[in-house]
DNA sequence: TGTCAATGGTTGACCGGTTATCCTCGGATG
DNA sequence: CATCCGAGGATAACCGGTCAACCATTGACA
C-alpha cells in the first residue's frame, strides 16, 4: 500500500524489474502474456508491482508498440443523449477484442470537429467514429479507418457510413399516423442531415397517401424552443391539425408545450410523436410515441466494420442502414376530428 | 493536401525535418516556441508540416516531456447530465492555461471507478476530478492532486472536496415550501451521499418549523421509477400531502407521473420541486421548480485548486462548498389545502 | 553420445518527441 | 586586432515501454 509513499516519481517498469530481480522485458511479458512466464517470477513481478503501486504508462506503450487498442468517438454535444446507446454498442462489440473507446466532444456551437479528430488522431486511435455534423469539409479517413454514424450532410471521402435509416423511420411515422386516421398532419423539422432524411421519408409517404404536406422549421434548429415555435406556427396556420411529428424527442417536448398553450389535450385532440426514443420519450410521465433508431445496433455494426478495416486496411468503407423500430406509446391515438 | 497519399506510416518529426532541411529539434522548437526560430526556417518547417499532413504524437510528447497538460474527469454515467455543466466550468478555467480534460465513465452499475482512475492515471493526467460515488475505498490522490466533486460518502484521503452545498439546498427547498404555506410535505430521497445531504438539510429546517417529517425511498435508487414509487407510497399513506420534494429532477418527473396517476393537478393540488436544475426542469413543457447547484462554478473552482496544487504539490487539499440557488418555476404554488 | 527442440529469460535497438549542452558565426567592444 | 557575446541551430541522451534476436538449460530421441 503506497498510501504514505512520499510523492516521488512514479515507478517504471525498471523499478519493478529491479525490485523483482528480473529484466524489464520480463516484466513487460508478465503484463502481456503471463502464461509465458514461470509461476515463480510471475508472482515476484506481481508483488513488486503491487508494492510499488506500479501502473504502466500508456504513452510509452503506445509509442513502443505503435498500437493503442482504442478507437475515437467524436460527438457534438454531451447533451444529445443519443450517443449513449451508440457508445454502449461500440463498447460491447469492442471490448471482447481488447479495444477501448476514447471520447471527444466538438464543443457545441464552436464546431471544432476538426480539432476533435486531430486530437484523437494525435492520440493514435486506430479508428474513428464521427457522430457529429461536419460543416467544414474534413478529411478524416485519410490516416485511419473512419465511419460516420448518423445521417449527415457531408460524408468525407474514404469514410464509411453506418446509420439508422431515417428515411424509413420517417415513412414509418407517416404510416402510423395515417393508419390512425389522421389526414391533417404537421411535421416539425430542422436543419441538418438527420432531420432532412426523416422529413423526406415522411413526406414521400404522405404524398403517396394524397395528403397535404405541412412542414415547419425546416431551416431552424432542433431544440425544444425550436419545436415549440414550429408547433405554434403550424397550429396557428392550420388549426385543424390533428397530429404532429417532431424530428426528435426534444422538439416533441416543445410540441407538447405548444399543445398545452393552445389548450389542446394530447392525444385526444392532438397526437404527438417524436424521434430517437430517448430517455425523455421513455419517461413514465411523458410516455411519448417515438422511433427507436437502434443506436446500439449501429454501434455494434460500426465497431465491427472498424475492426475489420483495422485488420485489413484495403477493405472498402461500407455503407449500411439499420432499420428503425416504431415505439407506440400514449401520445398518439386515433384521430377524432 | 495528403488526400491521395498512399496510406503509409504517419509522418514523424524526422520526416518534417528532412523535408524542411533542418534538424528535428528545430521542428520541435517551432511547435513550442516559434518566436525563437528565424522567420525563414519557421516557414519552411510549417509548409513541410502542412504538405506531409504532420500531426504530433501525443504519446511521444507525453513520454518525452513528462507532462500532458491534461486533467482527468471520472463520471459515473453519461446520462446523469449534471456533469455537463461541471465539464464546461472545468474547461473554461483550464483552457486559458493550456490544459485539457479527459473523460472516463465508470460504466454505470459496474462500478469501475478504480479502473477508470487507473486508466486516466496511466495516461499521465496531471490531476483528477472524481464526480462519481466511490463504493470501494479507493486511493486516488496518491499520485496526482485529486478532488472529489459532488457530495459523496467516502472522500479518499488526500483528495480535496469541492461541491455544491446540498445541506443548504435542502434547507432552501424546505424554506420555500414552508413559505408557500405547505405543512404536509413529503420528501423523495435515495441512497448516496448527495441525496443524504439534501435530505438532512431539508429535515433540519422542517423539524425547526415543527412540521412532521415524511420521507420515502431513503435507501432506494434515484431513477424516475424510484421517484414514482416513493411518491405513490407517500400519496397513499399521507393523502393530505400538498407538496413533494424530490432529491433530483428525474425523480421529480416520477413524482409528476404519480400525481397524474392519483388525479392530482400540479401545482394546484400538489406542488412538486426537484433538484439539479437540469434540462428537464428548464424544459418549457415541464417548467419545474428546482435547485441550481451551480455546477459550472464548482467546475471553475475545482480547476483552480487543481491548477494550484499541480504547481505546488505541497498545498493541502481544499474543502469548499458552493451555495446553490433556488429556481422557482411553475410546479410549486401556494398551498390551498 | 550427439543433435534438436522447447522452455524461460535477457539484451539492445527502437518508437517520436524534448531538452540540456555544445557549436558556429557575425558583430560589438576595448 | 584579439576577445567576448549572443542568436540560431545541431547533437545526443533520455522518457518508459516493446519486441526481435539471442542465449542457456533441460529433456527427448535417434
Amino acid at each position: 500500500m503506497p498510501l504514505n509513499t512520499p510523492r516521488t516519481r512514479r515507478p517504471t517498469i525498471y523499478d519493478v524489474a529491479k525490485s523483482a530481480g528480473v529484466s524489464p522485458s520480463l516484466v513487460s511479458l508478465v503484463l502481456q502474456n503471463p502464461s509465458k512466464v514461470s509461476e515463480k517470477r510471475r508472482e515476484a513481478v506481481r508483488t513488486a508491482m503491487a508494492e510499488l503501486g506500479y501502473r504502466p504508462s500508456r504513452a510509452a506503450t503506445t509509442l513502443a508498440s505503435s498500437q493503442t487498442k482504442s478507437i475515437g468517438l467524436v460527438i457534438d454535444d454531451f447533451r444529445n443523449l443519443w450517443f449513449v446507446d451508440l457508445l454502449r454498442g461500440l463498447e460491447s462489440a469492442l471490448s471482447p477484442h481488447g479495444y477501448q473507446v476514447t471520447l471527444a466532444d466538438s464543443r457545441p456551437g464552436e464546431n471544432r470537429i476538426t480539432e476533435a479528430t486531430d486530437g484523437l488522431l494525435s492520440m493514435h486511435v486506430e479508428g474513428l467514429v464521427i457522430a457529429a455534423e461536419p460543416s467544414e469539409p474534413m478529411m478524416a479517413g485519410t490516416w485511419v479507418p473512419s465511419v460516420v454514424a448518423g445521417w449527415r450532410d457531408g460524408v468525407p471521402a474514404g469514410a464509411g457510413l453506418i446509420t439508422n435509416d431515417d428515411d424509413c423511420g420517417g415513412r414509418m411515422v407517416a404510416e402510423h399516423l395515417l393508419g390512425l386516421g389522421h389526414t391533417r398532419i404537421g411535421h416539425l423539422s430542422g436543419s441538418g442531415g438527420a432531420a432532412a432524411h426523416r422529413r423526406d421519408g415522411f413526406r414521400s409517404r404522405i404524398v403517396e397517401a394524397g395528403v397535404e404536406v405541412r412542414i415547419a422549421g425546416e431551416s431552424q434548429g432542433t431544440s425544444e424552443e425550436d419545436g415549440y415555435a414550429a408547433a405554434c406556427w403550424l397550429l396557428d396556420h392550420h388549426p385543424d391539425t390533428t397530429a404532429l411529428f417532431a424530428a426528435n424527442d426534444t422538439m416533441a417536448l416543445g410540441a407538447l408545450a405548444a399543445a398545452k398553450a393552445h389548450g389542446l389535450s394530447v392525444p385526444a385532440e392532438l397526437s404527438v410523436i417524436g424521434y430517437d426514443n430517448s430517455q425523455l420519450a421513455k419517461s413514465r410521465y411523458l410516455d411519448m410515441s417515438s422511433v427507436d433508431n437502434r443506436s446500439d445496433i449501429v454501434g455494434v455494426d460500426v465497431a465491427n466494420t472498424l475492426l475489420a478495416r483495422i485488420q485489413d486496411p484495403t477493405l472498402e468503407p461500407e455503407r449500411k442502414l439499420i432499420e428503425p423500430v416504431l415505439v407506440v406509446r400514449s401520445t398518439t391515438a386515433r384521430a377524432t376530428g
